[in-house]
DNA sequence: TGCATTTGTAGGAATTTCCTACAAAACGAA
DNA sequence: TTCGTTTTGTAGGAAATTCCTACAAATGCA
């Protein structure tokens, strides 16, 4: 019933840039152990068996193999392999059933966020299947609309202050109250929004503040 | 001479996911601003004008164009624009002498590590050209296990534990000295290493431990 | 055999994180 | 419309982290 102390992930991801990128992100989070990586199908496959990943996190289109063969592969070798596929492409239910039926627990695609894809890791590591996620674009963008409507007046402007790396004396000064305030209330924005640190605070507001302005 | 103020960067990455792993790690430096963002090289020229940004990041395959005409279009233009693509595979010397025909000022390869990707993007925001990153593969695997050999014992051994997640505190009561000294190896382990964040260090380790333990 | 650098060690100041608190305002339901 | 619940604005404390500085002993190079 309660899951493994911690997951253990297996990342194959064709190009360094983006694994890496994607690894320094899953790695923030401190009950997700990174048991091994590689770029290609066959690599993954060589070396699963010396690291026993609870889940395996793997690209669609790889260089020398897809990914849903790989899997598939994998699955018959260690059934208790929870797979996440990266999907090119949105997934529709049609496609969803091939994958579920070859024995994979999720899918996300590239366009969705790093966020979805962390979730979704902790979704299947106890083996659950996971399909919250193919929801459409529009509904994502509600999302994070919604997430920024949630936030007060305060929590606004100090959202924007930081968003533009304004340092929490500054903020402090320029709204008249103490730096302690500023702090709660970037607790508070982080909370709301499912952040973690400024980057994600600043992405998240230079893609929405058009929109959702005060 | 003196670089402007902020380097104001635009990038042009087609899927989301991977996107946000690169700019999640790029706008941990605070003095890169992101002033705009998009899937495509069409939407790319149409906001350029409007956003008037230093530095294009640029993928060299887009959806609906290539980036090396996307980027051409561009500094038609804005000529001052300096554009940093990122190819699918290694660059060699005659593909690069095209590029730079081109008016491009450096070329990453998806190979690459993102701190090699953000070093680049300050040294071509001046305008000028940057030729450093295409040394082998071998070469920078050699880097870091270099970087690593740097490390004294005392800094292995810190760097192995925190790689390991082992709390501060508890290190310092492993080897019987104080926080304080256990900070300084971190400090002087991530300045050594080039690294700013844990998850850089994890990785690092996981990547090198079996070739480089001590 | 010196002089320079690295290593092991740690302290201080400023900042950040995480948690708790609490009165006033706003909201919702009876 | 009034009572209870939640949200908002505000801030304090403890612990941890970052950034700097310091300095003696060890090591290395010339």
């Amino acid at each position: 019933m309660t899951p493994p102390r911690r997951l253990r992930l297996f990342a194959t991801v064709s190009h360094r840039l983006f694994r890496d990128g994607l690894l320094f992100q899953i790695l923030h989070n401190e009950d997700i152990e990174l048991v091994g990586e590689s770029e290609t199908g066959v690599e993954t496959l060589q070396r699963l068996a010396a690291v026993r990943p609870g889940v395996l996190l793997i690209e669609e289109n790889l260089k020398d193999n897809d990914g849903l063969t790989i899997a598939e592969n994998a699955l018959s070798l260690h059934p208790a392999l929870s797979v996440l596929l990266i999907s090119d492409t949105p997934v529709n239910s049609a496609r969803m059933a091939i994958y579920l039926e070859s024995g994979i627990k999720a899918v996300v695609s590239k366009q969705q966020s790093i966020q979805e894809l962390i979730k979704t890791l902790f979704y299947i590591r106890s083996g659950q299947v996971y399909l919250g996620n193919w929801q459409s674009t529009r509904d994502r963008a509600d999302d994070a609309l919604t997430a920024y409507q949630a936030l007060s007046g305060r929590e606004r402007e100090v959202a924007r202050l930081m968003s533009q790396r304004v340092a929490v004396r500054d903020i402090a000064e320029e709204l008249g109250v103490s730096c302690k305030t500023v702090h709660s209330y970037k607790d508070r924005i982080f909370v709301k929004l499912g952040f973690e640190r400024l980057p994600e605070l600043i992405l998240f507001m230079q893609r929405h503040h058009q929109r959702a302005l005060p």
